[in-house]
DNA sequence: TACATGGCGACAGTTACTGACACAATGTGG
DNA sequence: CCACATTGTGTCAGTAACTGTCGCCATGTA
């Protein structure tokens, strides 16, 4: 038995995304999981909080990232080019992620409890990117929506780029943001 | 056994906020809520998809009036004065809907279980209005865009009026809404 | 070589949730 | 007024997610 559980974490990751790939997400338990992985049930709940979180990691990796790169921009930038060079600087871990998250896909789009966990992530990221935004002086009801908006921007972006691969994830980046300032141009 | 079984409903869901509020989610079962209720378990299950679904209801009545509300603004209107619009109108049902609400806020927010389950509300809607948006020919990226930014400032709007009532919902939700003008103005 | 540490297996237990069947109350057509 | 279908409910059995506890054993350290 080796001391090091990370290699166990690893192989339980692997082998929930293939399980759900296969069976779908309902039709595997976590024994299943568990199974595949070589350990028992009992591990998988010792490295994972639940049969969700087991599908989501690297997001703190992304968070890290993002909030360096606010506090990286700067000064005196306002709080939404701030961001949008902030996401500039995610892009290259964005496209080295790119495998994994195509094979997470469509098993997001299949089960609404993983749907739930990863608006759930997106939410944790907009709170840290307000947190990050208010470290830079901006006003705490500003950061909040700043935050919100422009990580929203963002996910669309990355959505977009998906679907178009056409055009790399700058340029989407670029366009998403461009149009949030021409529709909201249009109040008043 | 009454042939309606609305009031068993009704009685469910208060009893499921009661016992949410005395003694917290977590340590009430679903037992304990169809007990208080004066049904079994089973019955719960029948009105109820899960333990968190019966703290939600009358979203799909917000739905349909900021839905048809969208339809009835004056073709020509760009999406987010559109969605600001919207959004006004509702400001009746919501200040009507206070009294539960501000019961129902205690728990959310010591609970991630109803806050993953709040956001998934919330995306609903956001999907409920970028079809309403494209409804009225506005393209389809532009309308989620639009939706998505949108609902959150209306979001931001009602949060700050629950923080400082002084003013009412109608002057937070111009002041959010100015707020994201400005703000994404900066963008060029 | 003795000891502390930490990941793991084994096992029992709670609870969310589902399927199947039966019953009772109500609304409907004759 | 009497079948009869409909529908909400109770009962019971079962699955699976998750937790607490204990003991083992492999590794790092004195």
């Amino acid at each position: 038995m080796p001391r090091d559980g990370s290699e166990a974490r690893l192989r339980l990751q692997e082998a929930a995304l293939e399980l759900y790939l296969e069976r779908g997400y309902d039709k595997t338990t976590t024994g299943d999981i568990a199974a595949r992985a070589g350990v028992t049930e009992r591990t998988f709940f010792r490295h994972f909080a639940d049969k969700r979180e087991v599908f989501f990691d690297g997001e703190s990796q992304l968070r890290e990232l993002l909030t360096d790169a606010v506090a990286a921009v700067p000064a005196g930038a306002k709080p939404l080019p701030t961001l949008r060079a902030a996401f500039h600087q995610a892009v290259p871990l964005i496209e080295h992620n790119l495998p994994v998250t195509e094979r997470r896909y469509p098993v997001i789009a299949a089960t609404p409890a993983l749907q739930e966990r990863a608006l759930a992530k997106h939410a944790a990221l907009v709170t840290a990117l307000s947190d990050a935004l208010r470290a830079r002086g901006v006003a705490a009801q500003l950061a909040a929506l700043c935050a919100q908006v422009g990580m929203d921007t963002y996910s669309i972006a990355i959505r977009r780029w998906g679907a178009d691969r056409t055009e790399n994830l700058h340029t989407h980046l670029d366009r998403a943001f461009t149009e949030l300032r021409l529709a909201a141009n249009a109040l008043r």
